[in-house]
RNA sequence: UCCGGCAUAGCUCAGUUGGUUAGAGCAAUGGACUGUUAAUCCAUGUGUCCCUGGUUCGAGUCCAGGUGCCGGAGCCA
């Protein structure tokens, strides 16, 4: 007899199958039981009969709680009044371990008791279907580089130094000397961009920065590509047509996970480039029109940013913000020396930055002079530095932070639920 | 780090102006029910009321300190 996975079920229509899974949830009504089976790939209502199994069975049916793992056999057929359509006459089955007093019970729950059970928590409805998006989207990130002539170069992790200077780090004994956890991998993406043309690097970033938000984890997944012979135009539409692909996968091949969150589709399913770009002097006077007292040369806050972003309903790009509040590396705009071509990209409804990128520098000297300014250690950045020395082009590029990017989009408020064990200041268990 | 809030059963919560024996729903256990969707109905068990100290005849309730967590700010993706 063929193994069958729920999510492939009706390719067995009127066929016996097995299938291998967990129970959900089990109702009975006298001599008939219906037990949602789970099996990681989706879930199927099985109907359990005692005239059909026998007493024996049927008794050993009724103590199957929660999270008991066994393997079902029975036959597949179409009914509308199971959820999925499908459900599996069940003819036997065998118990692989009888689970007692699962703590995460069909009630509500708490989200310091859900974290602290998160390796548990996994396995419900909504934190599947968020972690298949946030692989739908890993997925489409790393397509779509891949399909532009993308090379994946992996950053290292342990750095001996900080890339911006400006965000806290984490601090680790190397042997016998200091090293951190990387903030980006951008310094290195540079290198590789000079080496490969077009380069992206993907994986965790640590910041040790003491933020108790909906938006911050301290340890995030971040996606960079670095692209050579590119201006800050060239960035921004690499970057829109980016999410704008990511979407589209999500919409695509996820529709029915995003039903299980409750996504109101509407919100996302016309995020199509051009994205609206707007300047950070614009962005000023907009704000100061609303009533806000925000002064040229400071930088957004959270209320701030949340305000420009609902100007629009699609990610909206700012541009040219004050050389001070930004990255050494950034090069200044050669019409406007008060500003850099850096550029971020606001989500919408709330989500904050989920993009910042920038030309940049390539004058050897102007970097030297803004790695005095911030007080950066220059022997740190000497390699650094030999890439202005040796076939130096203007190139540029960007990071977007993968929990963000998956909050937006499945509508979830809060990023700790968008990655499988989120790190943050109170929490570094399970 | 700053501001605000919360802490009572395994879980989610209620608990009156301080009053003697601490409550519900869910989960668990037993039973009824052949189409349930968080099934329903009946029965049963469940407590360091976060900790320390104080006020009081009496504290889950009031006060002080502490701890933990939540939300927001700053910082950032």
């Amino acid at each position: 007899m063929k193994k069958a996975i729920i999510s492939k079920i009706s390719e067995y229509n009127e066929q016996n199958v097995i299938v291998d899974g967990w129970t959900y949830n089990s109702r009975r009504s006298g001599k008939i039981g219906f037990l949602s089976l789970r099996d990681g790939f989706g879930i199927i209502q099985c109907i359990v009969e005692k005239q059909k199994i026998g007493d024996e069975l049927f008794e050993s049916f009724k103590r199957l709680h929660q999270e008991s793992s066994i393997s079902v056999i029975g036959k597949v057929v179409e009914n509308s009044r199971a959820i999925g359509g499908y459900e599996i006459l069940v003819e036997d089955f065998t118990i692989h371990q009888l689970t007692e007093n699962y703590p995460i019970t069909p009630k509500e729950h708490g989200t310091d008791f859900l974290m602290n059970h998160r390796h548990l928590w996994l396995r419900s409805k909504k934190q599947h279907s968020i972690l298949k998006i946030r692989h739908q989207i890993v997925k489409a990130i790393r397509d779509f580089f891949d399909n532009n002539d993308f090379t994946l170069v992996d950053t290292p992790i342990f750095t001996p130094n900080a890339a911006e200077g400006t965000s806290t780090l984490f601090e680790t004994n190397y042997f016998d000397s200091k090293a951190y956890l990387c903030q980006t991998g951008q310094l290195y993406g540079e290198a590789s961009a000079m080496a490969f043309g077009r380069h992206y690097n993907f994986g965790p970033c640590f910041r040790a920065e003491k933020s108790k938000t909906r938006r911050h984890l301290t340890e995030f997944w971040m996606v960079e590509p670095e692209i050579a012979y590119a201006d800050i135009n060239d960035n921004m539409e690499w970057a829109e047509r980016l999410i704008a692909y990511i979407v589209k996968q999500v919409l695509d091949n996820r529709m029915n996970e995003l039903n299980v969150l409750g996504r109101d589709i509407d919100k996302i399913k016309n995020i199509m480039t051009p994205f609206p770009r707007v300047s950070y002097t614009e962005c000023i006077e907009i704000l100061n029109k609303s009533g806000n007292e925000i002064k040229w040369g400071e930088d957004f806050g959270s209320p701030e940013e949340t305000y420009i972003a609902n100007q629009f309903d699609k990610p909206v790009i700012v541009y040219g913000f004050p050389s001070e509040i930004k990255a050494f590396y950034m090069k200044r705009d050669p019409n406007n020396e008060k500003v850099v071509l850096g550029m971020d990209i606001l989500a919408p409804e709330g989500y904050g930055e989920i993009i910042g990128g920038s030309e940049r520098e390539v004058n050897i000297n102007t970097l030297l002079d803004r790695i005095k300014e911030e007080k950066l250690n220059k022997s740190d950045y000497e390699w650094f530095l030999d890439l202005r020395r040796y076939g130096s082009v203007p190139h540029s590029g960007f990071g977007m932070g993968l929990e963000r990017v998956v909050a937006w989009i499945c509508g979830i408020s809060h990023i700790r639920e968008t990655i499988p064990f989120a790190r943050t200041m109170n929490r570094i268990n399970p």
